[in-house]
RNA sequence: GGUGGGGUGGCCGAGUGGCUAAUGGCAGCAGACUGUAAAUCUGCCGGGCUUCGCCCUACGUAGGUUCGAAUCCUACCCCCACCA
């Protein structure tokens, strides 16, 4: 039921089959992200005509509207939502990082102000994890505590140091949960420790040393710090994650991330980027990136992407997805979003068979000198 | 024809003697966005240049008052409302 198979490698890169209850993903893969149960402005058909093979929801956000006991009550998260594919749902640990505002941390949790109605909510291991059984994703994530990218060597420790308590206790819960309904859900861990290069290998280290996963995330990346820290961050922890998990990378990424992360083994991705920046006129294409609302579109009558088979590339042209931003039609938004995720989704298939076929680094190496060409897209 | 109101940068619209190249908004242009408090945010937006500064041209038109005028005065042109 939480299967995981490696498939073929190349250099450091892989290819693998995740098998989840609700399907399968061929790895490398790209997740959309639908917070609040959907991807945003999309309907779950558009998304998997786009070739998502598996989408994020969110504890906390789900929490606050409309209520695990709403969502358990009509079937669950897949049911309520139509999408019947695999789910993954992020903890709540994201928003102890972006509603640090509005949120106090202690040792047993975190209070959130409510960004919508400015009622206390709390979240804690424990609440995090009922409220994800409750959701029904195929795949939990612990209670972490993520630090910006800048944040000392102290404090990073710190963070870590709570992120594995905060592990024990998330792993006992769904424990307990799981032996009520054993093969429904899996929890994965996070590694933490900032970019200190001992705390990461400490953090994998105390999350190995608390028992056998299905899949490791790796946290608190794209926080911040420059893209080269990022990097030799994965380096650091590849040769160490084991061979025979999924190795998941929060919150990343761009295009030229995804290239990066899977040369250096990562198999999942997931990023908000591809549906904010498609809703913020942002297009992903081979030669880098295409400003939608830009004056030079205006009598473009090309696809976005002419190498894109999306529902946009394939039969709208620049001129009127220029025309459906500039008069902020809300088509505009779907499509650019369906092309990013598709651009995405499509990196990663092609990453995969170039691994599988062993010439992903050669791919890669060409894939960058284009993507870059016209100036500096990132 | 009479009376009253008004003409400000692409548009709308503040400003009634110096702090005004002129508040705002719109339109336009450029950029940002990485486990979604984001259909959001930022910058530019009279012209030119060696653009954290300098120079030119600007508030209907033409004159005038003043050290100094978009702001005051005179004439003219145009627009709107009402009255004939």
């Amino acid at each position: 039921m939480f299967d995981f198979t490696l498939d073929g490698t190349d250099g450091g890169a892989r290819a693998g089959t995740l098998v989840l209850p609700h399907g399968i993903v061929q790895t490398p893969c790209f997740m959309p992200v639908g917070t609040r149960g959907a991807v945003r402005g999309l309907h779950p058909d558009e998304v998997l005509r786009a070739g998502a093979q598996i989408i994020l929801g969110n504890t906390y956000h789900l929490h606050l509207r409309p209520g695990e006991d709403v969502v358990a009550a009509m079937g669950g998260l897949h049911e309520f939502s139509g999408w019947k594919r695999p789910m993954l749902t992020d903890s709540g640990g994201f928003q102890v990082f972006s509603l640090s505002a509005m949120r106090r941390l202690d040792e047993d949790g975190v209070s959130f102000r409510s960004h919508i109605d400015g009622s206390a909510r709390r979240l804690t291991p424990e609440s995090s994890i009922e409220i994800q059984w409750a959701l029904g994703s195929d795949v939990a994530m612990a209670f972490d505590h993520l630090i910006p990218g800048q944040a000392s060597h102290d404090d990073a420790r710190d963070a870590m140091d709570r992120t594995h308590r905060w592990l024990e206790r998330s792993r006992r819960r769904h424990d307990e949960l799981s032996a009520t309904g054993p093969g429904r859900q899996t929890l994965w861990p996070i590694v933490q420790g900032g970019t200190h290069a001992d705390l990461r290998r400490a953090s994998l280290d105390g999350i190995l040393e608390r028992g056998e996963w299905s899949g490791i995330a790796i946290g608190g990346l794209s926080v911040g710090e420059p893209k080269p820290v990022m990097h030799r961050v994965i380096e650091g922890l590849a040769p160490h994650l084991p061979v025979d998990q999924p190795r998941y990378l929060m919150g990343v990424g761009f295009p030229d991330d995804l290239i990066e992360g899977i040369a250096r083994g990562i198999d999942l991705f997931d990023c908000v980027a591809a549906t904010r920046n498609g809703r913020h006129g942002s297009a992903w294409t081979a030669d880098g990136k295409v400003n939608v609302r830009g004056a030079t579109l205006r009598l473009d009558p090309g696809p976005l992407d002419a190498e894109c088979d999306c529902e946009c590339c394939t039969r709208f042209s620049r001129s009127y997805l220029r025309h459906l931003f500039v008069a902020e039609e809300q088509l505009g938004q779907r499509l650019v979003s369906i092309h990013n995720i598709r651009f995405l989704l499509h990196l990663s298939a092609t990453a995969r068979a170039r691994v599988l076929d062993g010439t992903f680094h050669a791919w890669a190496a060409e894939w960058r000198r284009r993507y870059f060409s016209k100036g500096s897209p990132e």
